[in-house]
RNA sequence: GGUGGGUUGGCCGAGAGGAGAGGCAACGGACUGCAAAUCCGUGCACACGGGUUCGAAUCCCGUACCCACCUCCA
């Protein structure tokens, strides 16, 4: 079966055909750095991260390409508000969003390019759209240039609109504009604005408007036709009908597919900041483990509104902790050995358009069985179960043994403190066992249990584990 | 007003014309000194009203409600 794709701009699943064989290259939408993110950007990251892993396991050298943009309004505005320049909003919500990637265990896009780095490329390209007649400095001395949307005629085909039903654009006064539809590409330097948050240009000082960058910087990086080109359903217009239509207009393919992942939703209303309804990555994360958050923004398929609660954040962590307990129980007995292949009825349904309830419905299956293997002891069917395991929580990046989420887990001082401390405990325990003295082995391990270390007999002696959520006891 | 998406068991969440997704919770059983973990089993849900069909959660028509976008948005 060959991976196929949802397409926003078809609507309909279409089979995958990348531009250039073997090769996969990617553009999607990274922020606008005027806030740390929220758990419902980091879903997108998360989506196109699954997506990454997917096409580099079938084989494909993935490039992706997810932009900062690193200037707008409300960066400008906020550095005001703080007395402090744009630019140091900017660069601090960047690592923010760098540092949340990491915590999920996000692999860093390939390129990472700024908006504000590329400027030039965004004069040629608006130099290109007015010699083709499909832009226009404003005669009102603003210094805007805008896209002329009537001289475009594919102009709403992403998002299935007609321009005559559209509503006008309101990013900058429609004095300037033939049409009040028509959008900035460009947005000349206001009074009051800072001096550095603007770059001269043949029309003026100024500074990007929001959607040029992209077009500007994918044709850079990925070329005049790449594969897929993604981000937030709430991207699709106008923020990429804007650009389809500007570099489109420019002589340029563009992407082949458009992918968009669903909202993630807070008490029935996108979180968004304008909303007030976010919660942040750098919280959510102290309440759940990171690797539980991302099982749990993974766990509902990326076209599906995910509506955020409490409860279904808990019920993703204690299932994550039926995946997680194979894999270190499993790992344990036969070690934990090299990745092996998903079993085909993942691939299919990952080749599905990303079918992950699907492909996780399978993952637990498989761990069943292997649970079962479990009690028989080590084996090679246990090796290789807990090999096909792994595989398939590498494609989703829940796997418990990689580099990624085994790092500062194991092997520390404190540890191994641990490990002599309970290990001693363990010894009296088996021993008040021995002499059927249960009076005595029950209160070691209510001791354990209160100090958040929780004790499993098994065929192959005890096994203790720290509870994650005893550091929060209350 | 325009363009899309949705409503599934106690909860989360798949599926898209022909016995059953999966998970969480619950209950029963096995295992255990007791637990925990695990395994086995139980639960027969598709917003509402019509229609098509041998057969509809799935297709069609209508109704209600929800969400997103219509130039700040992941």
């Amino acid at each position: 079966m060959v991976f196929a794709l949802y397409d926003t701009a078809t609507r309909s699943v279409t089979p995958f055909e990348p531009v250039r064989p073997g090769k996969v290259s990617i553009y999607h939408c990274g922020l606008t750095v005027q806030g740390p993110p929220h758990i419902g950007h980091i879903r997108k990251e998360v989506v196109f991260d699954v997506l990454r892993r997917w096409l580099t396991r079938a084989g494909y050298d993935v490039t992706i390409v997810a932009n900062v943009t690193d200037i707008d309004d409300k960066i400008i505005a906020k550095g005001a508000e703080q007395g402090r320049p744009w630019f140091a909003v900017a660069y601090e919500n960047e690592r923010a969003l760098h540092a949340a990637y990491e915590v999920l265990g996000c692999v860093a896009p390939t390129y990472e390019p700024r908006a504000t780095g590329h400027v030039p490329e965004m004069i040629e390209m608006m130099q290109e759209l007015i010699a083709r007649g499909h832009a226009y400095a404003a005669d009102d001395g603003s210094g805007d240039v805008y896209f002329d949307v009537r001289s475009w005629p594919e102009y709403g085909r992403l998002s299935n609109q007609k321009v005559d039903d559209m509503q006008p654009a309101e990013d900058a006064p429609p004095e300037g504009k033939r049409d009040p539809r028509d959008f900035a590409l460009w947005k000349g330097h206001k009074a009051g604005e800072p001096e550095t948050a603007s770059w001269p240009t043949p029309w003026g000082r100024g500074r990007p408007g929001w959607h040029l960058e992209c077009s500007a910087m994918a044709a850079k990086y990925l070329g005049d036709e790449f594969d897929i080109h993604g981000g937030g359903l709430d991207l699709r217009f106008p923020h990429h009908e804007n650009e389809l239509a500007q570099s489109t207009a420019a002589g340029q393919k563009f992407a082949r597919y458009w992918m968009h992942n669903a909202m993630l939703n807070l008490s029935g209303a996108k979180m968004s900041k304008s909303v007030g309804n976010t919660l942040m990555v750098s919280e959510v994360v102290k309440r759940v483990p990171a690797i539980a958050l991302r099982y749990y923004l993974v766990s509902a398929h990326y076209r599906s509104i995910l509506e955020f609660s409490e409860e279904a954040l808990q019920e993703a962590a204690t299932a994550f902790g039926r995946v997680e307990g194979f894999v270190t129980r499993a790992a344990e007995l036969v070690g934990p050995g090299d990745l092996g292949e998903p079993t085909l009825v993942f691939s299919a349904a990952m080749d599905d358009d990303l079918a992950v309830p699907t492909a996780l419905a399978e993952v637990q299956r498989v761990i069943a069985e292997g649970n079962r293997l479990l009690s028989g002891g080590a084996s090679d069917e246990l090796r290789s179960c807990l090999a096909a395991v792994r595989a398939m929580l590498d494609v989703l990046g829940l796997d418990p043994l990689s580099a990624t989420w085994a790092a500062g887990t194991s092997d520390d001082g404190a540890r191994r403190a641990a490990d002599a401390l309970v290990a001693s405990l363990l010894e009296q325990r088996a021993e008040a066992r021995a002499a059927k003295d249960f009076a005595t082995a029950d209160r070691v391990r209510d001791q354990l249990a209160s100090a958040g270390v929780e004790v499993e007999d098994t065929p192959q002696g005890p096994r203790w584990t720290i509870q994650a959520d005893a550091k929060e006891a209350t």
